[in-house]
DNA sequence: CCTGCCCCATA
DNA sequence: GTATGGGGCAGGA
């Protein structure tokens, strides 16, 4: 049989009867995302969508008292989708292609819902090759042709045709009534011609065509003004605007289609006639059996006092959970260790802060999540930017209104205007809200008058900066409200530094990046271009550039309202359009436990700085200069004349020009390649010049790069150096820090730890640095369950050493460190997606040799070739990987370009999971360290983070306290969400300076 | 003054 | 062979 329906009481639809109609499908879709994650306590199922479900029905259940006053139901059934495939996949084959698959905490709700409808005692309609919309749409126009009243209860805006003459909808969510005057609001037609503006705006979400550059807003105006679109078809050469006549005629074709897309089939030859959709009475014990069964306490109780039925007396009942839709083509993750339910497994049992709860903005249509994230995107698309709408805000008065305006959405957005880049140095001179798409202000508090001198006259009207501040505190802190920033660590730094706690916040760029990291930037100007195809004004357009750039309080009060309320406002409805995602994309955990809480962790370290030597420095600067210049002298000699040491260019000239010597190799741009490895060749065939060139180098870089540049770095007012930490930079998970960077700060050499020295914990305080012991390899062998390798680190044995015994059947005693080294770099290699040529070039031997090494250790180690070709093929088929926590990094061009191209994509996508799964837990490690610091009563600031490690500033008489604290937080990061098959091992020590602490 | 390139510091 | 940020040079504005 081609359907399961099953039919109410038998009874004639008559005038005066009540037709209720429940769009079962859309229902769940829409119940899923709009209403809290919710879980069956005893063991975990997902039943959010169910329960909403229920309260519905036994709502609609209880109006209904058979007489048909036209309030509450004599007939009601519930209708569903029975397939995916209807008649319109044959007039259009793209007809809701690319739906995503449902999530996968919502497929075992599709089962449970049916079973509910049925529990309730309710006929259940589904029809092959109908979409329930059409089955409603052929009960509905049968019930009002026969005087009776239908109630819809849907919010699917494609049901909107059928609105008028004894027809209605009501949004289940909102519990709104929808009549002619609603669907016109939204349509800007009548619900006869809803059908034609569908047709000419096309529907992103169905997948339906449309007629390009025509949205609903023009559609309606042409309909209007055409009356219907054949007309409209007809006439189209009458339109004036060129673009707009001209893609109406070139697609007239598609419109036509697109209307027969839209328009819902009033004649399906229903199986279940109307008639038989009459109400029954629920069985009170089948149904208090289902609850109990889905634990729903309320209902149950309930259902128990509306039917004086006994709950006790009635055992659970049998459901049977089932993943529906069946599990598709879907390939399985790359890891073994994370199975796709792996994410809503973390977010049941990880003790991590939950989101703020924070009221819906109900902006989300119907559909799957990802359907809703598309719909909130397309909604938001019509809306033009319209930087005249914008008010610059100069009264307490106004400040107030915006501020009570701010409170009533819930949520709302903000962007800061200071006088620097630096949060630390930065005045703040204004800032911007946003409470509602185009509804935007800027409210400037310390703008300044230049008066065309470089002088400053009398400011602006505005409000003082105490009074605006301490009038925003309270909603800036509030916790029923919703703060969004773009890049919120630096508005967050520069507001406490003010004396403001902002809480709670989303931030828009933490959000791209959860979602799309690798697919692009994550800055405002970069997204608003990429949804929206806008582009925000520069701030170098307002403020100036190079010589000509003045500091934003200098910026007259139109322009920096045009440039601060666009920012506010561009950054809300990116929230609108991203944050759905989050749902539709199984990345809530991963925006929730690893990037937002870093926002205010990073900020605190950002905020406390780190100490640095400035004499020291300075003497080292003097130092390398010497010896630099004594080098260059010696060079100079060696090469018979002088020249620029630094240019690659003259360089390459006087070694392979001048002197000829051998060796010389072409960069892409047709140079010599003077690169270290060249020039150390060189330097070990005897050339003396290479050599001394290598060492000039060495110095000049230290130099340059650190002992000259650090100081610059020192904050006036702290005396310390407060390094910028990017959390949406790299493609992996891993931070970067810049200005200055404090994570590539010399170790390897002697020369390069003088400058390490020179980073000091304060008077009475000690360094402390604790870093993860070889944390990627011990990753490497949980993903890929190598089990020699989780042996060695289980038995804490030298891996590389125990690697080379391995692959060469040398003992580790006594063995020679050669054998060792090579051993390394294949280790090493490995994490980076290994080649022949790589570690050929690494170890110096030829290409072969190395090819038979990665040979050697593959047998050796199968399971790791087995994880690199998995991995390979995973990222292939899917354009992502995932790290074992679930953070997604996407190669979205591993399938295409240059072979060479490709295969740099695929050690990409090796090295992802490894590197990101170590970028997640050093993250998890530091959400967590604040906390399990301050509960075991120690003291200690976590200043740095480079990686796989961490380094504090700690009381001198507490360092024996908290670097047993640190140690623990940092090696049982992975719980409770991953259990890893092998232990983590962190080494902590303490000192004076970071060299010796490390 | 900006950009691409080369080179190099870290994990 | 992975992931970054940054300094100096050189060429084109």
């Amino acid at each position: 049989m081609p359907s399961s329906s099953i039919s109410g009481a038998s009874r004639p639809i008559q005038s005066g009867d009540h037709l209720y109609l429940v769009d079962g499908s859309s229902y769940i879709f829409r119940a899923y995302h709009a209403l809290p994650p919710l879980t069956r306590k005893s063991d975990g199922l997902p039943i959010g969508a169910v329960h909403g479900f229920c309260q519905m029905l036994w709502k609609l259940v209880r109006e209904a008292d058979g007489e048909g006053d036209g309030a509450g139901p004599t007939h009601l059934a519930v209708i569903f989708d029975y397939s995916a495939r209807s008649f319109r996949n044959d007039l259009y084959d793209q007809y809701k292609a690319h739906r995503p698959e449902p999530p996968e905490d919502l497929r075992p709700q599709f089962g449970l819902i049916r079973q509910a409808v049925a529990a309730f005692n309710i006929a259940c309609v589904e029809q092959e090759g109908y979409e329930a919309d059409d089955l409603i749409a052929t009960y509905a126009r049968e019930a009002a042709g026969k005087g009776a009243t239908v109630t819809i209860v849907a919010s699917d805006k494609d049901l909107m045709q059928l609105v008028g003459d004894g027809i209605e909808m009501l949004d289940p969510m909102k519990e709104k009534r929808i009549g002619v005057a609603e669907v016109e609001e939204k349509f800007g037609v009548r619900p006869d011609r809803v059908v034609d503006v569908q047709a000419l705006a096309g529907d992103s979400v169905d997948n339906i065509p449309g007629v390009p550059g025509i949205g609903v807003k023009t559609a309606a105006q042409l309909i209007t003004e055409y009356g219907d679109l054949e007309a409209l078809l007809q006439r189209a050469d009458e339109i004036k605007q060129p673009k707009r006549r001209q893609n109406l005629l070139d697609h007239a074709q598609n419109a036509r289609i697109s209307r027969q897309l839209a328009e819902l089939k009033c004649d399906v030859p229903v199986e279940v006639a109307a008639d038989e959709l009459g109400v029954r009475d629920p069985d009170p014990e089948r149904l208090i059996a289902f609850c109990k069964a889905m634990e729903f306490t309320t209902i149950t109780r309930r259902v128990a006092d509306a039917t004086g039925f006994d709950p006790a007396k009635v055992e659970p009942g049998e459901v049977t959970v089932k993943y529906w839709p069946p599990e598709g083509a879907t390939a399985t993750p790359v890891s073994p260790a994370a199975p796709a339910a792996a994410p809503a497994a973390t977010l049941a049992t990880d003790a991590e802060p939950a989101a703020p709860e924070v009221r819906s903005n109900g902006a989300h249509g119907p559909g799957t999540p990802a359907a809703a994230a598309a719909a909130a995107a397309a909604a938001l698309e019509g809306v033009s930017v319209d930087r005249s709408a914008y008010e610059t805000v100069d009264t307490i008065e106004r400040l107030d209104a915006w501020i009570a305006e701010a409170y009533e959405a819930g949520v709302f957005s903000i962007d800061t205007e200071t006088t620097s880049l630096f949060p630390m140095q930065a005045e703040l001179v204004g800032l911007s809200i946003a409470t509602a798409p185009g509804k935007a202000c800027y409210v400037p508090l310390a703008h300044r008058n230049s008066d065309g001198l470089d002088l400053a006259g009398e400011p602006p009207r505005q409000i003082p900066l105490a009074d605006g501040l301490q009038r925003l505190k309270p909603l800036l802190e509030d916790r029923g409200t919703l703060k969004i920033a773009q890049n919120m660590k630096y508005d967050w730094l520069v507001f406490l530094r003010y004396g403001i706690d902002v809480r709670p916040f989303d931030d828009t760029m933490l959000l791209s990046y959860a979602l799309d990291a690798g697919l692009g930037g994550n800055g405002m100007d970069e997204l608003s271009e990429r949804w929206f195809g806008h582009k925000p004004i520069k701030f170098a357009e307002v403020a100036g550039s190079g010589r000509n750039k003045v500091t934003f309080d200098l910026v007259p009060l139109d322009k920096a309202t045009e440039y601060a309320a666009e920012d506010a406002d561009v950054t809300l409805r990116l929230w609108r359009v991203l944050k759905p995602r989050l749902a539709a994309d199984h990345s809530a955990t991963v925006y929730e436990t690893l990037e937002r809480p870093m926002v205010t962790v990073l900020a605190g370290m950002e905020r406390r700085g780190i100490m640095v030597d400035r004499a020291m420095l300075s003497r080292l600067s003097g130092d390398f200069a010497q010896s630099a210049a004594a080098l260059e002298a010696e060079i100079y000699e060696l090469a018979g004349e002088t020249f620029n040491v630094g240019s690659p260019k003259q360089l390459g000239d006087i070694l392979f020009g001048k002197m000829g010597l051998p060796g010389a190799k072409k960069t892409k741009t047709g140079a010599w390649t003077t690169g270290a490895s060249v020039l150390e060749d060189l330097a070990a065939a005897g050339h003396e010049l290479p050599s001394k060139v290598l060492a000039w180098r060495q110095l000049t870089k230290l130099k340059s790069t650190y002992t000259d540049a650090l100081p610059g770095y020192v904050n006036a007012e702290t005396g310390r150096v407060h390094t910028c930490y990017a959390l949406a930079a790299t493609t992996t998970g891993r931070l970067s820090s810049s200005e200055p960077n404090l994570q590539n700060i010399p170790v390897r050499t002697e020369e390069g730890r003088r400058i390490r020295k020179a980073f000091i914990a304060e008077k009475g305080m000690k360094l402390v640095s604790a870093d993860y012991s070889q944390i990627e390899l011990r990753v490497l062998a949980h993903i890929a369950d190598i089990p020699q390798l989780r042996k060695a680190f289980e038995d804490g044995l030298d891996i590389h050493a125990m690697t080379a015994s391995e692959m060469f059947g040398v003992p580790v005693e006594g063995m020679d460190p050669m054998v060792r080294r090579r051993a390394k770099a294949i280790n090493f290699g490995i994490i980076y997606g290994i080649s022949a040529f790589g570690l050929a070039n690494q170890l110096a031997i030829p290409r072969q040799e190395a090819a038979d090494y990665i040979k050697r250790y593959f047998e050796r180690f199968p399971g790791i070739r087995d994880y690199m070709d998995s991995t390979k093929a995973f990222a292939r088929a899917n354009g992502y990987v995932e790290t074992i926590f679930g953070r997604r990094c996407n190669y979205p061009n591993i399938t295409r370009g240059h072979p060479s191209e490709r295969a740099f994509f695929e050690r990409a996508a090796i090295n992802a999971p490894i590197q990101g799964s170590a970028a997640d837990i050093i993250r998890r490690a530091m959400v967590r360290m604040e906390d399990a610091l301050e509960k075991a009563g120690v003291e200690a600031s976590m200043l740095l983070q480079v990686h796989d490690e961490l380094i504090f500033e700690v009381p001198e008489d507490a360092v024996n306290d908290v670097m047993p604290v640190i140690a623990r937080v940092m090696e049982e990061a992975p719980l409770p969400a991953v259990e890893l098959k092998v232990p983590l091992r962190v080494d902590a020590r303490a000192a004076d300076n970071w060299d010796e602490a490390h």
